[in-house]
DNA sequence: GCTCATTCATTGATAAATCAACAATTGACA
DNA sequence: TGTCAATTGTTGATTTATCAATGAATGAGC
């Protein structure tokens, strides 16, 4: 391994360029179809349909986002009406977060083009090729714990 | 390929999971060794160590970002006395960016330090999986042009 | 039953990313 | 030479991430 690679052949770099990237492309799709929320929002927004009633704390475990972005993003999605917190009775420090009926509508008229979208990002690649891939994510997450 | 997979098992969530928590691992490690500066910060001064006086539109093409964050960027590096902005004689449009002299001592004293880091991300991949990894990614790179 | 540590959600400060709009220059070309 | 489009850097608005601190509520242990 090169100690001395320059930025632009660094792992790191290469990596990190193509997650903003992708978002960037993901994005700019998502606007032409006049969808009018963020790639993070439409991720949250799929854990919450995943989970229905669900506390911010357990969304923030499940979208491994800090607790303060989940609080920041929900109220953005609450103004666009597509999620709503409620009261938990057995705990009040709590609230339940799940999917208006906008939001849920809104969730599935649009969840075939977010698929269609997330599989052009990782199109042409063999499945060994994306297994490869898991496998060196997984690696790489073990090594910086 | 799985077209309903969860959040959590999508690619796009995995690399994009992956990007963020080693720049997480790497901000605390440095702020552990005192460095009192950001992961970006240090890749763009990384940048400007390889290219010595370079205007920012090029600095945003070799580091990837807009020139906005550049901007942004470099007002906090230069508060820092790490880079300074040279009028261009030949265009009077452009800064020449260049390390100051204490900028180029700071990153002297710390390139060592910031290599072995980089190289703990990666520990135990073997050559052929860095190269498999900087295939596909490039491949990724491409289905989103 | 009380106390005290923990948990949950929120807020503030700071950094970075994106887009859009802008002023000052530059340079192409009619 | 004069005009006009393109380039360079900056700023503003918005979103997301990080950490630290907070108030309210919970629950464990005495």
């Amino acid at each position: 391994m090169n100690e001395r690679a320059k930025v632009g052949e660094t792992i790191s770099f290469l990596l990190d360029q193509t997650v903003r990237q992708s978002k960037l492309f993901t994005q700019r799709q998502m606007d032409q179809l006049g969808l009018n929320i963020t790639v993070e929002q439409w991720t949250l927004l799929k854990v919450v349909a995943e989970n229905g009633r669900i506390s911010q704390v357990d969304l923030s475990l499940k979208a491994q986002k800090d607790t303060a972005s989940i609080t920041r993003m929900l109220d953005l999605l609450q103004k666009k009406d597509m999620v709503r917190r409620t009261a938990d009775d057995m705990d009040r420090r709590k609230f339940l977060i799940s999917l208006t009926e906008s939001g849920q509508i809104f969730f599935n008229r649009h969840t075939a083009q977010m698929d269609a979208l997330r599989s052009k990002i990782v199109e042409g690649l063999s499945d060994q090729e994306l297994a490869d891939l898991e496998r060196i994510l997984e690696r790489i997450r073990q090594n910086i714990v």
